[in-house]
DNA sequence: TTGAAAGCGGTACCAA
DNA sequence: TTGGTACCGCTTTCAA
């Protein structure tokens, strides 16, 4: 016999619905029928088929499947590979609506934003029934890419602000910063800053337009500004510079926990201030770390399970039926009320639908 | 004509080989050999292919190339839905790891680890080469079902016990725990104390082992113990429950940087005690979060990157050659000094092979 | 080196 | 309600 190259080594023959046919007396089409939801089946036939099924062990192909219909039912989810543990909830659920919708996650991960290009191919070649972009701006290239393909896209927790053509489910950031900034003010605070993400990110940038309006619009003020590039170090550069400010700010709204937490970690050990007695912080997203006794971070909770549900809701909506224009949905963040900023009355807690904890 | 099952609306037709084919003057044959590394092609004829193919964006549909070969390149990544940033990075990794060997990640989560049995028919149906199990206990019946399917898997950051039948790779975690109690006693302390994970991970039992054979070699004394869970909340209980014993403990090891962190919040905010000075504190994983300022911890690195290549390698070598003898590789993780437990003398802390930060 | 043709495991149309 | 049959897009003999 000819050698075989160890690579392409085929696998032991499995399980198909000729067997199951041939095992239940009926025809492969039959089977077929009885597997996809559509034709008529008799009950008696469905029966034996299900018995014949279930003594063979057999599982349609999904991959056959997908072929014939041109519907692979995978949907690729892509991700840069940030490590904060609010993307690794984020892909839960993400994972567990589509998986309720009858779809398959193919992971793509890839070293910065910058690189989505790069896996487009995979996403294509693997004929994905739509993408999910997460934590990852979409460069022109890369939609064009999947425009061409007719695969639809939908950004969750970002938006592209220049490209309308996508739909995209986030938090609503702008109701995000006015809470922050009601909030804040309603304490007593005089001198507010806000620590931004990453310039070009509708996330950061909405947070900071609510906040900045709602700050001007109560105090006349603005507040003051540092970038923090959605990390802990930048968290930490950002307050480093606002607290050399004249004058001190008295408080900081960040555009994530994490930058945050950075804060918070040089107000106290660097700079010897206490939270929130000298200043008060507060974050967004309500990641794990937040409520941790060492933080108690006030923050603005995003509702990740109903962005993931939304998200997949508008991707197999326009996977059906092709819905040409696109959604744009901003789901609205609860204010978790912890310890690291000043309380203010409870009448205000209440009208900000805040919660404590 | 008839009407359409929205549901079943099919996508445009996409380019195949056979319009490349014809592009090119070629057969469709011959435009497969060309994408396909096998089979000879005239460097004319290659030329043109590509050349067509370029003009037509023509893609290989690997769904078809699957079907024929019964190989999808697709590798089932398998995870309990837990939040802890580590398993982000793993994902991360994992996923890298894979696309270097030209797999594609599918992935696979569930509400827990008991869950396990609900994703293999879907992992089953779309013909993954194989399944690389993180963060999970793998039942009986799902490793019965992938055997069936002669479905190769690993398991990473974890091993089952009792069954040697799949390959695994982790940590090296008896040497880990040595290190860590080795650390402890020379820095001086005499009442150690350790937090482990769950009860039936040989993860957090192995970490156990090494720690407590070092101690009894060393000192002939045996250290306390508490459960933790793996969890934030877990290890602040075990904690709890550690600093009432008399005597009080000095120095408590932590089967996860997480449990570490639950620990010292408790015994800081709780107790008003300080991180070193009344007690060490060692954790496991360097996670992101044992770097930061608050915490501080010295822990044990999880060589996270070789992991995933090991159990990426391992898995491709039985998916090509079906080796039929599982193997087991213990990765050595590095000792990360950091502020969290009193530093020993500098021999011990260079004859550990610890890095200071 | 190339092309024709037979599948891979399903789906879906059509006629019975 | 069922069976026959033509594909889906690709890989892989086999002959030329």
């Amino acid at each position: 016999m000819a050698q075989r190259n160890k690579d392409q080594e085929p696998r032991s023959k499995a399980v198909t619905s000729y067997d199951v046919a041939r095992r239940a007396g009926v025809s492969q089409a039959t089977v077929s029928r009885a597997f996809s939801r559509n034709g008529y089946v008799s009950d008696a036939a469905r029966q034996r088929i299900l018995e014949a099924a279930k003594e063979l062990r057999f599982r349609p192909n999904a991959i056959a499947r997908g072929l014939i219909t041109r519907r692979s039912r995978l949907v690729a989810v892509v991700m840069a590979d940030v490590q904060y543990s609010f993307y690794l909830t984020l892909l839960h659920e993400l994972h567990r609506s589509l998986h309720a919708e009858g779809y398959q996650a193919l992971l793509k991960s890839m070293p910065s934003s910058a690189d989505i290009d790069g896996v487009i191919p995979d996403v294509l070649s693997y004929q994905v029934d739509g993408v999910i972009v997460a934590s990852a701006r979409l460069s022109s290239r890369a939609s064009l890419m999947c425009r061409d393909a007719d695969i639809p896209i939908v950004l969750v927790n970002r938006y592209v602000a220049e490209d309308d053509s996508f739909s995209s489910v986030g938090s609503d950031n702008i109701d995000a910063g006015r809470k922050a900034a009601a909030f804040l003010l309603a304490a007593g605070h005089k001198h507010l800053a806000f620590i931004a993400g990453l310039a070009d990110t509708s996330t950061s940038a909405d947070r900071e337009r609510g906040f900045f309006d709602e700050v001007s619009r109560q105090s006349g003020r603005q507040p003051a500004r540092r970038t923090g590039d959605f990390t802990y170090e930048g968290g930490s550069a950002a307050a480093r510079e606002l607290m050399n400010l004249t004058p001190r700010p008295d408080a900081i709204f960040c555009a994530s926990d994490i930058m945050a937490i950075g804060a918070m970690d040089v107000i106290r050990s660097e700079l010897g201030l206490r939270v929130p007695e000298d200043v008060s912080v507060i974050g967004f997203n309500n990641a794990l770390e937040a409520s941790w006794t060492c933080f108690d971070l006030t923050t603005i909770a995003a509702d990740i399970e109903t962005m993931s549900w939304r998200a997949v809701d508008m991707l197999t909506y326009r996977m059906d039926s092709r819905a040409p224009r696109p959604q744009h949905e901003y789901i609205k963040g609860r204010l978790i009320v912890r310890g690291s900023a000043r309380r203010p009355d409870a009448e205000t807690i209440q009208r900000l639908g805040a919660v404590e904890e």
